[in-house]
DNA sequence: GACACCGGGGTCTGCCATTTCG
DNA sequence: CGAAATGGCAGACCCCGGTGTC
């Protein structure tokens, strides 16, 4: 008895709940629950395990629900006989997500639809802990569905931020983390402490004096570090200290600061990206030591790929530039190749002269270098 | 004003494999 | 056993501004 009448009540909150929103007719919503009932009354489990809940499917694809993607990517959860699809479609709608992005977060991540209310408000506020408004916490909702539905355990979520807070990150690293790698806060709070100990022991046996200095430099440098696994970021380093042959404080004072983004590559790419480098320099005249210099004064060079890589530098070479000025200003490979050739091509309208001026015009903002080219447009030949 | 130095900002999911759970 | 939870992977830079010094 408990039970029907707890039933009746469900249907007719998700019955108000989608008339509201949705203003579909009563009727085809009644219709659609009591063929359920009649389903899952005669036919009990049994069918249940293969065969899809029809009900839902209906609810579904009054949502907008892609149900083909999301057959595809969970079919299990199409056959549960108990979801929260209206009543998560009201949730999100409360929070001000629009109906594409609500079917738009279903279709890609089916499994949302079998949380109940009370855990989706308290994870809600948990997010809300770190982002100041609905808004934001909805853009990422879109952007990756499964950050946020993927885990269950609104109490590792907790841990996790508590965890966080006590590396010494604070609420706007917290904030930044967050919007940026949405995942790590579902990570379980083991794997996430697994890769704090790992930058820790790094540290220390790289002769650093303060290991939870060094964890927290390292993950404000690079967000996504914590979405990495141990296994990667251990390979990475291990690679970096036998190719490059830097000393441990060389390393450790890389890692703590641009080379932290490297860390995130993937091993082989890595790999590749430094032999690249080696090889390519060399073949322009470089020696080892000058290689290992530029890397630690502009460690973003191992993130470029060899096929952006070399044509850059091979831009910048037949533009005049000198390998040497490149070495003692590689900051002008963070440039785009298409950005170096437009410059180089205003340079050379202007008759610029590197050898004398130097090469940091190419380095610097759009805004300046413009300011820059009128200038010597309007100025006579000296 | 020109320049050097330094640091920071944006940006990253969607899929598959494996393990755990009920 | 199937579903849920969790871990891991591939992919691959560009740009801007504040401040101090001459």
């Amino acid at each position: 008895m408990a039970a029907v009448s707890g039933l009746r009540t469900l249907i007719s909150v998700r019955h108000s709940v989608i008339c509201q929103s949705f203003r579909l007719a009563p009727l085809q919503l009644t219709l659609t629950r009591l063929s359920w009932r009649q389903y899952s009354d005669s036919n009990g489990q049994q069918l249940q395990s293969n065969t899809e809940n029809k009900s839902l499917l209906e609810n579904l694809n009054l949502l907008g629900v892609d149900v083909k993607m999301a057959r595809q990517r969970q079919p299990g959860v199409l056959r549960k006989t108990f979801t929260n699809e209206l009543g998560l479609a009201k949730f999100l709608q409360g929070k001000g997500a629009s109906r594409n992005v609500i079917a738009s977060i279903v279709s890609r991540y089916p499994r949302a639809i079998t949380r109940s209310a009370d855990h989706l408000e308290q994870r809600w506020q948990l997010w809300r802990n770190v982002f100041n408004t609905d808004a934001e916490i909805v853009n990422i909702l879109d952007r990756s569905p499964e950050s946020f539905f993927r885990s269950s355990d609104n109490e590792n979520l907790k841990k996790n931020i508590d965890f966080l807070i006590s590396l010494g990150l604070n609420s706007k690293d917290l904030h930044r983390l967050l919007t940026t790698a949405p995942r790590t806060f579902s990570n379980s709070l083991e794997l996430n402490k697994q890769m704090v100990e790992l930058l820790e022991d790094i540290c220390l046996e790289l002769g650093g004096k303060n290991p939870e200095q060094f964890a927290k430099s390292v993950i404000s440098k690079n967000l996504y570090i914590l979405i990495r696994s141990t296994k990667r970021v251990k390979t990475n380093i291990d690679n970096l200290k036998t190719s490059l042959k830097l000393s441990d404080a060389e390393l450790l004072a890389l890692l703590q600061g641009h080379g932290a983004d490297i860390l995130d590559l993937s091993n082989e790419y890595l790999k590749k990206n430094v032999n690249n480098l080696e090889q390519k320099m060399s073949s322009l005249g470089c020696k080892k030591n000058d290689i290992k210099k530029l890397i630690i004064n502009y460690p973003m060079i191992l993130y470029i790929g060899p096929s952006t890589l070399n044509p850059k530098l091979d831009c910048l070479l037949k533009g005049g530039i000198t390998i040497k000025q490149i070495l003692e200003k590689p900051k002008v490979l963070d440039y785009s190749t298409q950005n170096i050739t437009e410059r180089l091509k205003e340079l050379q309208r202007v008759g610029y002269d590197f050898e004398k001026n130097g090469i940091h015009i190419l380095d610097t903002s759009k805004k300046r270098f413009v300011a820059k080219i009128e200038k010597l447009s309007s100025l006579p030949e000296d």
